[in-house]
DNA sequence: CTGGCATTTGAACATATGTTCATTTAACTT
DNA sequence: AAGTTAAATGAACATATGTTCAAATGCCAG
């Protein structure tokens, strides 16, 4: 047997993609050999090498791929201008949770994997991630400057959001108690109370 | 060779373990061998099972005492009661930070090496973080329930803070531009924040 | 129907892996 | 000084690893 019937070579590099963004977040990179990918796919080891030069380019592609779509969509999602902070604010945080939480995958992997990179793939998915790390900088900064935020420092306003909203990741279970819709009003909330905005009671009131 | 000269079975455990923690935490669990850990301390691979029954076994040492030992520092950090929920929030928030900063290794691992668990180990160590979420839980609904607090959910605001501050070990460096005081500061004004006290512009204020 | 191209195999390579154990040496007891 | 115990070795085992490549097969244009 060599080339099998019905196969395409963009096919197959998609499928291995999506095989590997499942089988890394469950096992690590580390712990999952080219065989067991392969194999998910239902291909030997050695097609892997026909689409990706080997582990390490393969890792890094997952990574790159998902840090660029993450810009591209914040992009497009943040192309309308809003004067106010407090509404970018929670653009902001209503687009991070929901592309995040149908992601979970590609997100787990592109947190965990990176002390798998060697030094320059670091550097590259580091300077993708700061990046939008900023955005969220730029939108607490505008807020501070027109006196709606009270932040000490808005550097570490930003580390505590998206710490609060990524945990949501590891435990937010589709199905759940909590709709989607819900989830977000309530990170909301409390985001908007952590930049010191109290708004909180009357929100807590309205949810209830 | 054999035995070495000042050899001593509780000594050289030690090491290994220390060892374990600063190797896992930067490579991983499964991309470290028995071998690179035993070399780190100067030992053969044999060693390590002198010690250990095998890899799993280390692993599980490493979390279980990590997760047994921050029970019992907050048992012993919380022992004088407080009424004031604020207050206790903010013994948890000081307590939590200190604690985890001076431990990034060991805590990393407990994080990411938990997919790397039997399901029997996996549960257990569950167990008792699931214990110490729940000292989290139960100070945001005595803040609740006394009305210092405005929170819709507690067990979210028991992840949100929990995110906010593990993602301090991320970022935080000791001798960076702000002191564990500093930071600790700017922590609990965001999180007084969060559970919808909004004293955060004196905080604000007074940190200038 | 045929020839070239795209796709995949399967075997092979060198090396690394977790784990076991008879053997050896150091330290402690008497 | 002799005998016992504690600590560590180092070689061996079976298997798994990442990676390469000539050969084989299916697809499509002429």
């Amino acid at each position: 047997m060599a080339r099998k019937t019905g196969s395409s070579g963009e096919k197959t590099k998609a499928e291995l993609r999506a095989a590997a963004t499942r089988l890394y977040a469950r096992y690590g990179c580390a712990a999952v050999s080219v065989r067991q990918l392969a194999a998910e796919v239902g291909v030997q080891a050695g097609a892997v090498y026909l689409y990706f030069d080997d582990k390490q380019a393969l890792l890094f592609d997952l990574l790159d791929t998902h840090l660029s779509a993450l810009a591209g969509a914040w992009e497009k999602a943040s192309r309308a201008p809003l004067a106010d902070p407090l509404a970018q604010l929670e653009r902001f945080v209503i687009f991070h949770l929901r592309w995040h939480l149908v992601r979970k995958d590609a997100v787990f992997i592109s947190y965990m994997e990176l002390r798998n990179l060697t030094p320059e793939n670091f550097a590259k998915i580091e300077a993708k991630r700061h990046a939008y790390e900023d955005v969220l900088d730029g939108i607490l900064r505008d807020g501070v400057a027109k006196g709606s935020f009270q932040l000490a420092d808005t550097r570490l306003g930003v580390f505590a959001i998206l710490g609060q909203l990524n945990g949501v990741n590891v435990w937010y279970k589709e199905g759940g108690r909590l709709s989607l819709d819900a989830l977000c009003a309530v990170q909301m909330d409390m985001v908007r109370g952590l930049v010191g905005m109290s708004t909180a009671r009357e929100a807590v009131e309205a949810a209830q």
